[in-house]
RNA sequence: GCGGGGGUAGCCAAGCCUGGCCAAAGGCGCAGGACUUAGGAUCCUGUCCUCAGCGGUUCGAGGGUUCAAAUCCCUUCCCCCGCACCA
């Protein structure tokens, strides 16, 4: 295996040296390019590499075609994953301390140092720059580096929540948020950073419905408040002690576990007493709307843990609630034990409320028995209810019965009747988690209102309509999502942006007690990126970053003199601070995850939109998706994981950004493949090898020069017009494919022109540069170049040669043909005779392609054409049938392309590369034209030469 | 559901916006050959069917538009992703 990683730091430490990643303004157009800043999450694997390495390629890419290149990077520690990672640590939690030395920690780091939550923080920003980023080669601006923990960064947000205050885009509301007891508000998400259960749990909002019996309220919870026409009973556990509770005048009787839940979100509640469940049976209560009385019976299969404990029963379209009432009416022995008359269950008959499709009158028993459920206790029956939900909300609609919502879509009835039933007080609102979830601390999360919740007022219509349209002037990739942006935009209204609990970050500036939360902190920051390098040695201090410092800087308000006088930063420092602003902004390209696309990028967008002036706002979006892992394999979460390192040590860091290059589009997964990889890693040693032997070349020039770079000048172009659409991809398969094809054909067929070479591989190796860098300064070095490759520009392209392309292509053709024959017939031919075409059927290309220029082409036309020329005419059938021929390929093929066909010299073309034929063949290749008297043609095979096409004969 | 993406030859994957040298790039796999067996080698050739190459049938399925469709339109079947406080 080659030692990749010391001949990457060979380059690494000369790049360095020529600080070539350092950013300077000059006179050069500017390009700023950013990735998405990774959270501080751990150990990152093989996958993450993917988009980080698109932003230096195309970084590379910009600084060959003349611009100012700055990248920068940073990372985003915001959250509570540091804190968890280092209580874990500090726990010597087994799974941690194995998944910290498998990526490579030192093992007393853990005894010590990360047991503290910003050391884990300090240790990975390290771990991501050495290991990860520099590792691969990355040409990024390290004294900008940045982190959200940072004091100057702290700076920053605080005057970022200024300046969206002066907008008016801060709003204080009621915030219905998962939290736990201890902790303080957590993340509900699959990945669990806060939680130890339940990651994939969703907040649901019930409609509590209330049932009068007496001078108390019986309360239901329902996600379906639509189907209240359809009550027919109501269910109690009979074995549940239930608690009466005071809810300012009225006295509600609900489950203890929903008392404990409701007092998160209600003030003032207060449990009275108890009642037990078999002590309301036998009373009758009032339905909410539609007013009727509705026995209260008993039912096993009412949890106190979900919900209020309760359940009003609509059999009509609650398949539970149609089973257990189906049951129970067949089987009368549970109702006795509660002293429940027969006459009353049977009384009990559902009422059909909602038409659908698909679904007669009780849409709960047809799905019922649709999947043959037989049972009460059927865990289908889950599936079911989640069916006829999900059927009854978009195709049902309501039926005659029910009232004023008649004829209405089920979903928008759904919200109309729960608000009615808010406003005459027979109803309420309640919010829970669809499972149960716990806190890595191991207590319970709950559902909690919080008051004086602070929101970012992303719904905002004009920011939103300015941001829209600002994102018709951006690049956006792919296509797909600058299009789909707008309704992403839409969509994203008030977000809650402050967060109480244990969580590292930003304090909020109108009230430290709230922390700026994770998104919110990651919105405006790449701008600050031009700042933090003075922060970063010392030139400011974090307290002279004053708001009016901030003002002065990004948005150039205010007079120097006085700014400098207020924050004690130096006059000139300030321009020049000021300028950098001026110089790199905006943001030329920000390239993140498709995680990004909901949440992140509208932020980022808007909040330019809404704090900087239009000259600033971004230019470009680009958005890549993952590399997978076959059975999660290289999820970090999951361990196994591939570590970054080992992964570059085994393929050669150059290996790995070739693969993420060309492996597939930026916009699909692809699976992690180790074979993939190697194979990308291989070819790069080939070229390697192969330009290794192109340089020892010392022949002298041939017809096959001209066509070489004719076909330079042909990728260049290409490379080109990919890279003004960022498409790496192309680029690469021109760079590590094409050119080597096409350098391999001209060695083949005998180019050995050392002035040719030498300029072709300049190009070349200019054009692999920005993908696989540290290989293309070996190759630069190889082939004898002065400087760095790094450093190199990329030559413009130089013009074509149609015929120097045609021929070669024809002679392709030729040795295609004539493989086949051989493999069809299964002969082993000593002699390879081929026809050129005739001069007749040349003429007939030539008229067609006269005629196509007046515009005039047909097959009549044609023929009628070929006719009147009596050079053709003599030919008769066969001059009409090419004609026709000729006519039909030519309209079906794009205007000109025959041209070539008509314009080149066959013969001679065919004749000269004759000995090449035969050496290649391993027989004797004569060419002659169809015209020529005395040519050798026992096959008769000449007539069916056509231009393009000649005629192949082989004994 | 809402919003979005996708179904291409044995597999992976381009092409689709801007219809036409598209039987459809490239890679992998497979087969044959060369050269060699210090190697995860390299180099040629082939890899839908048919066949002395020029023909035929293909790009989830079915219709349509067009001189011409993998590409545009309609219908239909099947897969995948996001839906929020998680960057």
């Amino acid at each position: 295996m080659p030692d990749y990683e010391s001949i990457e730091r060979k380059w690494q430490v000369r790049w360095s040296d020529r600080k070539l990643n350092e950013s300077e303004r000059d006179e050069r157009p500017k390009f700023m390019i950013i990735f998405a800043y990774p959270g501080v999450t751990g150990y990152l694997h093989v996958g993450h590499m993917r988009g980080y390495t698109y932003a230096d390629a195309i970084g590379r890419y910009k600084r060959m075609t003349g611009y100012n290149v700055l990248f920068p990077v940073g990372t985003h520690a915001t959250g509570n994953g540091a804190i968890s990672l280092a209580a874990r640590i500090a726990a010597g939690d087994k799974d941690i301390m194995d998944y910290m030395v498998r990526n490579g920690c030192p093992p007393e780091k853990l005894e010590g140092e990360l047991r503290d939550p910003l050391n884990v923080v300090w240790f990975f920003n390290g771990v991501y720059q050495e290991e990860y980023w520099k590792r691969f080669g990355f040409l990024a601006d390290w004294r900008r580096f940045t982190c959200t923990l940072y004091p100057d960064y702290s700076k920053f947000m605080q005057w970022q929540f200024r300046k969206l205050n002066e907008a008016g885009l801060l709003i204080q509301k009621p915030y219905f948020a998962p939290a736990c007891l201890s902790c303080g508000p957590v993340a509900v998400d699959p990945s669990e950073t806060d939680l130890s259960k339940g990651g994939n749990a969703e907040t649901q909002e019930f409609t509590l419905l209330k049932f009068r019996s007496g001078d108390e309220i019986l309360v239901a919870a329902t996600l379906r408040p639509e189907t209240v026409y359809g009550q027919v009973c109501f269910w109690v556990n009979p074995e549940v002690e239930y608690l009466k509770v005071r809810n300012g005048g009225e006295t509600w009787i609900v489950s203890p576990q929903a008392y404990e839940k409701l007092s998160h979100q209600k003030d003032g509640l207060e449990s009275i007493g108890a009642v037990k469940g078999s002590d309301l049976l036998g009373r009758t209560c009032i339905a909410p709307m539609i007013h009727r009385e509705i026995p209260v019976l008993p039912a096993a299969f009412c949890d106190p843990d979900v919900g209020t404990g309760m359940v009003t029963s609509v059999p009509s379209d609650a398949p539970d609630d149609w089973m257990s009432l189906t049951k129970l009416k067949e089987d009368h022995s549970y109702m006795e034990r509660y002293g429940i008359a027969k006459e009353t269950i049977d009384a009990v008959v559902p009422i059909s409320i909602i038409s659908m499709k698909g679904y007669g009158d009780f849409p709960a028993q047809d799905i019922v028995e649709r999947m043959g459920i037989e049972e009460a206790d059927d865990p289908r029956l889950e599936e079911a209810k989640k069916q006829v939900y999900k059927d009854g909300y978009h195709l049902g609609v309501m039926k005659d019965i029910c009232g004023e919502f008649a004829g209405m879509r089920v979903e928008e009835a759904k919200e109309r009747m729960k608000q009615a039933m808010i406003d005459s007080g027979e109803a309420d609102v309640f919010f829970d988690l669809s499972e149960e979830v716990v806190c890595r601390c191991g207590c319970k999360v709950v559902i909690k209102r919080i008051d004086d919740q602070w929101f970012i007022d992303y719904g905002n219509e004009d920011l939103t309509q300015r941001t829209s349209d600002h994102c018709r002037t951006m690049t956006i990739n792919p296509v797909e999502y600058y299009n789909n942006v707008h309704a992403v935009l839409k969509w994203f209204r008030e977000r809650a942006c402050v967060r109480l609990g244990n969580w590292l970050g930003t304090k909020f500036p109108f009230d430290e007690r709230w922390i700026i939360e994770a998104i919110s902190d990651s919105t405006l920051y790449p701008v600050y990126y031009l700042i933090s390098m003075y922060a970063n040695d010392g030139r400011i201090e974090p307290e002279q970053m004053t708001e009016a410092f901030f003002d002065y800087a990004i948005l150039g308000k205010g007079d120097a003199e006085k700014v400098s006088g207020e924050c004690g930063i130096d006059t000139s420092l300030l321009n020049e601070i000021r300028a950098e602003v001026l110089y790199w902004y905006p943001l030329d390209m920000n390239l993140g995850g498709k995680e990004h696309m909901t949440v992140h990028f509208p932020a980022f967008l808007k909040n330019h939109v809404a704090i900087l002036p239009p000259e600033m706002w971004p230019k470009g979006i680009t958005v890549n998706w993952y590399i997978t892992g076959k059975k999660s394999k290289i999820s970090k979460s999951k361990g196994g994981a591939q570590p970054i390192p080992g992964a570059a040590k085994k393929f050669g860091a150059d290996g790995m950004r070739l693969y993420y290059a060309h492996i597939a589009s930026p916009f699909a997964d692809v699976e992690w493949d180790e074979d993939n990889v190697m194979s990308y890693s291989q070819r790069i040693d080939r070229i390697a090898s192969f330009i290794g032997d192109l340089s020892s070349y010392r022949g002298s020039a041939t017809e096959m020069d001209a066509w070489l770079v004719s076909r330079m000048n042909t990728h260049v172009s290409t490379i080109r017009s990919a890279m003004e659409r960022y498409d790496l991809r192309q680029m690469a398969t021109v760079a590590y494919f094409e050119i080597f094809n096409d350098l391999k054909w001209y060695q083949r067929r005998g180019g050995e022109n050392p002035e040719t070479i030498s300029e072709c591989l300049r190009t070349w190796i200019t054009a692999m540069m920005p993908v696989t860098p540290h290989m293309a300064e070996e190759m630069w070095e190889a082939a004898g170049f002065d400087g760095l490759v790094s450093e190199a520009q990329l030559p413009e392209a130089g013009e074509r040669s149609v015929p120097a392309e045609y021929g070669e292509d024809l002679i392709r053709e030729v040795m295609s043909d004539a493989q086949q024959i051989i493999k069809v017939t299964g002969i082993e031919p000593k002699r390879m005779v081929l026809y050129t075409a005739p001069s007749w059927k040349i003429g007939i290309l030539g008229k067609a392609l006269e005629l196509q220029e007046k515009g005039e082409l047909s097959i009549p036309s044609l023929t009628k054409a070929c006719m009147s020329d009596p050079d053709i005419k003599v030919h008769g059938k066969a001059a009409s049938d090419m004609a026709r021929k000729t006519a039909e390929d030519m309209m079906r093929l794009p205007a000109g392309s025959m041209r070539p066909m008509f314009e080149s010299d066959e013969r001679a073309h065919l004749a000269a590369a004759a000995g090449f034929l035969s050496k290649e063949m391993g027989l004797e290749a004569e060419v002659y034209s169809s015209d020529e008297e005395g040519r050798y043609d026992p096959g008769d095979k000449a007539r069916m030469a056509v231009p393009g096409r000649p005629a192949i004969y082989l004994e």
